[in-house]
RNA sequence: CGCGGGGUGGAGCAGCCCGGUAGCUCGUUGGGCUCAUAACCCAAAGGUCGCUGGUUCAAAUCCAGCCCCCGCAACCA
């Protein structure tokens, strides 16, 4: 079992702060690594931050910063939040470093002179009324489905890799290997990924579009875009190609992603693998999407849950056990303050505090605060060695699959155990009777045992507490192959161990609807001064026409009378909104918005509307006005 | 007909692939214990398993149709 062993993270794109999903899956990786390590394992944990990027570039533009002093500033913000969260990362790769824009300039060149990279020119259909391109799919005889007008057909100049030719051996590799890509349903995606022609993949930006990111060493003119970049880390880091890291553990890499990425890690990735000759990552290992209370995170509805800050109010070990214990690997989750603090009370506080502090006290009160010889072991004995036998099984067979929710179950299924084994043998009992001496010697032992075992147990999962609880029944640092019945000392000197998780009391509104405090810090809107805000033309238009966008959720394309004006805007408050009811009402639209198509139509404007995330409502007039009429 | 997930006691979920007594956690109620963090242990109450039809001796489970939620993608200008 024991080897190498080699797991990342995804390198987490600087545009937004660390929240509730990326700690998530840094804390999974911390959890699955430290295991490993438990076993024996020699350990590699990388995590990052991808910083090149149009919008790194923008952001750091309007904020009056350098793109990489932006890089710097935001790329602290994760080293620093994994450190408050007491990640073991071996590595933390940035991909603005050196290290790694020299491999991905390396990689990059050798697939050139090996032509595994082409100048190509894409050349498309396209629609100079909708500004975009149509695939075969869409064209509608020959014509621009929504315009009716004929399709130019035209090129644009880009570098392109060669994917197309590894869509055959992705598929067998991906058939024949169910572990590649885990869990299920992820590996059924991406084979339906598969099942459509797989396209060339562009790999460059012009320098006069971008800037912001590495260089194509066989062209100026081009830099790297999106995928290249950032999925070359994984081996830019281990010192690809000449570190003894790379040949120790590139062979054993896992690579930890949410389900948003799936299909560069399960497709690109391992093209662009081959193409560069290297052998192909071990196995991919999807995670699920955080909900908060039922609802999706999201930046538009205020919702995104800090990892920290609930750290910081609950404890980092609880934000631990909560995302480890309530995510079943895979499938989405929900986040809510009260079951976080269900979990943190009924779990951590009743159950493993409890025990913890019960059989420390028992101990050091009647077993003069050390670990007694035992005598022969009874009936319930056997029973609490088998049962920790049963969970050792089924937290190493949960570990394989990244269960986290089945390891701790199993482990919570011991300490429920041990609590109910503490009752059956009522240790105060045999206190006060001198015959009983032997059994209450066997019985503190046990309890003793216990603790230590789960002192191992515990360890990936909520280190620090286990560390407290190994302090406390006097046990040495923490190996798996400790976790045999058995293995302490009597004599051991034990103390009380109290208050390793306090309840929180969720009476009278202690807790409090935190959320506000609980969101990811947000940097507000600007304060702008008036003569930007005169910048912006607002006016009264009248919708003279309105219907719903087809195979549209949430459009409507709007025609409206701005003065003698006439215009087509489209608006995304179909959800809210009957075509019908909207004919012959006066809106406030912004009228000197750049035009923008969307689903094929141009909308020239935008109308005003409020909203709470769940309810929408338009802007309109207390009292008439003609269209055309400016708002101010 | 874009892709996918889901509808099971008050809440959250498992079971469904491989039909046969409906299970877990939380909550509620009653009891026990007093070592312990108003905790721990035992017990009880509570479900027409979204709807309709079909297959079968037997359907939460298989088949068909329908209803309702929720993601993702294309579209929140």
């Amino acid at each position: 079992m024991s080897g190498p062993f080699y797991l990342t993270t995804p390198i987490y794109y600087i545009n937004a702060p660390p929240h509730l999903g990326s700690a998530c899956t840094t804390i999974m990786a911390d959890a699955m690594c430290r295991y490993r390590r438990l076993a024996g394992d020699r350990v590699w944990l990388l995590t990052g931050t991808d910083e090149h990027g149009e919008r790194i570039a923008q952001v750091a533009a309007e904020a009056g910063l350098s793109p990489q002093a932006l890089a710097d500033r935001n790329s602290a913000l994760f080293r620093e939040e994994w450190q408050r969260l007491a990640i073991a990362n071996d590595d933390f790769i940035r991909t603005t470093e050196p290290r790694h824009q020299a491999v991905v300039q390396r990689i990059l060149q050798d697939l050139w002179d090996r032509g595994e990279i082409y100048f190509g020119e894409y050349g498309g259909h396209y629609c100079y009324g909708c500004e975009r391109f149509y695939t075969e799919k869409e064209i509608v005889d020959g014509k621009c489905p929504d315009h009716q007008a004929p399709l130019t057909y035209i090129k644009e100049k880009n570098y392109f890799f060669r994917m197309s030719k590894y869509q055959g051996r992705l598929i067998n590799h991906v058939e024949r290997h169910p572990d590649f890509i885990q869990p299920e349903r992820y590996r059924n995606e991406v084979l339906g990924f598969l099942r459509e022609p797989l396209q060339d993949l562009s790999i460059s930006r012009p320098t006069s579009r971008l800037t912001w990111g590495i260089p194509l060493p066989f062209d100026e003119h081009y830099v790297t875009y999106v995928w290249f970049d950032a999925l070359l880390n994984y081996v830019s880091a281990l010192g690809y190609p000449d570190d003894e890291r790379f040949a120790t553990f590139w062979p054993e890499a896992i690579h930890l992603i949410g389900k948003d990425i799936l299909k560069p890690h399960g497709v690109y990735w391992p093209a662009m693998l081959w193409a560069a000759g290297l052998p192909l990552y071990r196995g991919l290992r999807v995670h699920g999407y955080w909900s908060v209370e039922g609802r999706k995170m999201s930046k538009s509805l205020g919702n995104v849950v800090g990892a920290y800050t609930l750290a910081d109010k609950y404890g980092r070990e609880a934000l631990r056990y909560f995302v480890l214990r309530e995510m079943p690997f895979g499938l989405d989750a929900d986040f809510s303050e009260e079951a976080f603090v269900g979990r943190l009370n009924a779990d951590l506080a009743n159950d493993l505090g409890n025990l913890v502090s019960r059989a420390t006290t028992v101990i050091a009160s009647f077993g003069g605060g050390a670990l007694p010889v035992p005598g022969p072991d009874g009936p319930d004995e056997a029973g609490l060695r088998a049962a920790l036998e049963r969970t050792r099984a089924e937290v190493a067979a949960a570990m394989d699959e990244f269960a986290f929710q089945r390891a701790l179950a199993a482990i919570w299924e011991f300490i429920g155990g041990v609590n109910r084994y503490v009752d059956a043998a009522q240790p105060w009992s045999l206190a006060r009777r001198p015959d009983q001496a032997e059994r209450l010697r066997t019985v503190l032992y046990a309890l003793g045992e216990s603790l230590r075992c789960l002192g191992i147990l515990l360890d990936a999962f909520l280190p620090e507490a286990a560390a407290r609880i190994r302090a406390g029944v006097g046990a040495g640092a923490p190996r798996l192959a400790d976790l045999r019945w058995g293995g302490a000392a009597a004599g051991t000197a034990v103390q009380k161990v109290t208050g390793l998780f306090p309840r929180v009391d969720t009476k009278a509104g202690a807790t409090g609807p935190a959320h506000g405090g609980l969101s990811a810090k947000a940097p507000g809107p600007a304060r702008i001064g008036i003569d930007d805000f005169r910048k912006i033309e607002l006016r009264v238009a009248e919708v003279v026409s309105a219907e719903r966008v087809p195979k549209s959720k949430k459009l409507l394309k709007l025609g409206i009378a701005v003065g003698p004006e006439r215009r087509t805007l489209v608006a995304g408050i179909a959800e809210h909104y009957e075509p019908a009811a909207l004919i012959g009402r006066k809106v406030v639209v912004v009228a000197n918005l750049e035009p923008a198509t969307l689903m094929g139509i141009e909308s020239n404007g935008m109308v005003l509307a409020g909203s709470d995330g769940g309810t929408l409502a338009l802007l309109t007039l207390d009292r008439d006005l003609p269209p055309g009429a400016r708002v101010t």
